[in-house]
DNA sequence: TACAGTAACGGTACTCAGTTCCACCGCGAA
DNA sequence: TTCGCGGTGGAACTGAGTACCGTTACTGTA
């Protein structure tokens, strides 16, 4: 089966913003190369940046998926997990999330899609967050501050990981995220300080390979003795 | 003296869009009304949007200010008071800063670019943050979570005094500020909560005593394997 | 096979944001 | 006066995004 339309078309805009940039490649080039018309282009894209961004509709909705399942106690476990399907499509990209980051950082105008796109996803853990708390203005913020946080957590380790900074961007993700739920105990359901973790923490930990266990294993029973 | 082109420019955008709406009012509209050039107007503003949104550059520039003259005792308080500082020019707009809540949230474009402008303020609050903490990459994920929930409690009162949900936004936004700095405590100064444990890989791992290892080594090998 | 309905496609022309170039005006200095 | 010179506005241009419309390709029906 050959490709879509729409497939080519992204094919395509990454190609040529890669190679001449952003500015100066017009819609027009975009189409002609993907052997489409303009017209095409702009019936599967609401504008010229959507073509190059992830499809944060689905990704919202896999994410809200993820959500609709948790219970108080699981909550903690339900955000990450939700925010972490998009980091797993970032990933996914390879060097297309590349290209991306650098057109980003050079165009003002994909930078500002970009943020505000993330914007969405804050909603989306806000929402969540109310679920498990009273109606009051103070559980309001804490939940604001919890949907931004997670988000916050989610492009902080995705960009060191953009930048080559890291490889394990999965462990440091967990990291981030505990630590986001750690600030935030006193704000969202039961604390997690008490002795019994719930049976999903183990999805926290991010160990891949026996390898990672047997390097592991030496620090852990030194911190928790 | 008379009102500068640009004054004029600002009154007659917003007259204009509160009238007819944002995308129903063009900036040769603007201009005419504004008794001015099509040229005057790109020249005072670099796009359409910008004629309405505040004079962000010059209250960067104040917030860093008063950021300047912090010392490690006094961050806290220097944070709360430059995020103040943005708070109080849109205190002071009033019937302006109520149009553009509107416009912000009926016109998409003018959503992204509000947006987008919250930005420079985390960058500006992370880097501050940083400056108190240590080089490591666990600090640097707390300047930016700490720098972004600042930008958080201040828009979300902000929005609160916009809807009209309250008046004593001074007061909300110190109680906001406080909860901000109370969460981070950890990560910021002299931590008021003593008996906090310090961030490491145990707390991503939800396992709190030698206990819960034993009990879940044998699963995690399994798992691994 | 022919035909009707429908959905996707592509071309054309239009509006308007944003840029570039240039001519004009007022004003102070030599 | 004449020479700059900063601020101004007009005119023309590019390109994003929209509206309209004719054409093609793919269904089901007789």
């Amino acid at each position: 089966m050959a490709l879509t339309a729409r497939d080519r078309l992204i094919d395509a805009a990454f190609e040529l913003f890669d190679e001449r940039g952003y500015d100066q490649t017009t819609v027009d080039e975009i189409a002609a190369r993907a052997g489409a018309g303009r017209t095409t282009f702009f019936r599967l894209f609401r504008a010229k940046e959507d073509v190059i961004f992830p499809p944060h509709e689905a990704l919202l909705e896999a994410a809200a998926a993820r959500l609709s399942t948790a219970t108080a106690e699981t909550a903690g476990v339900a955000l990450t997990e939700a925010t972490a399907i998009v980091l797993e499509y970032y990933l996914t990209e390879g060097r297309r999330a590349r290209i991306r980051y650098r057109l980003t950082n050079a165009v003002p105008a994909l930078r500002d899609r970009e943020v505000a796109s993330m914007r969405q996803y804050q909603r989306l853990f806000r929402e969540f967050a109310l679920r498990w708390l009273p109606d009051t203005p103070a559980a309001r913020l804490h939940a604001e501050l919890l949907g931004n946080a997670a988000v916050t957590a989610h492009n902080h380790v995705l960009r060191r990981w953009l930048r080559g900074e890291t490889e394990a961007v999965r462990a440091e993700f967990a990291d981030a995220m505990a630590e986001v739920l750690r600030l935030h105990a006193a704000g969202l359901g039961p604390a997690p300080a008490p002795s019994t973790p719930s049976p999903d923490a183990a999805s926290v930990l991010v160990l891949r390979t026996r390898k990672d266990l047997d390097r592991l294993l030496p620090q852990l029973e030194r911190l928790l003795e």
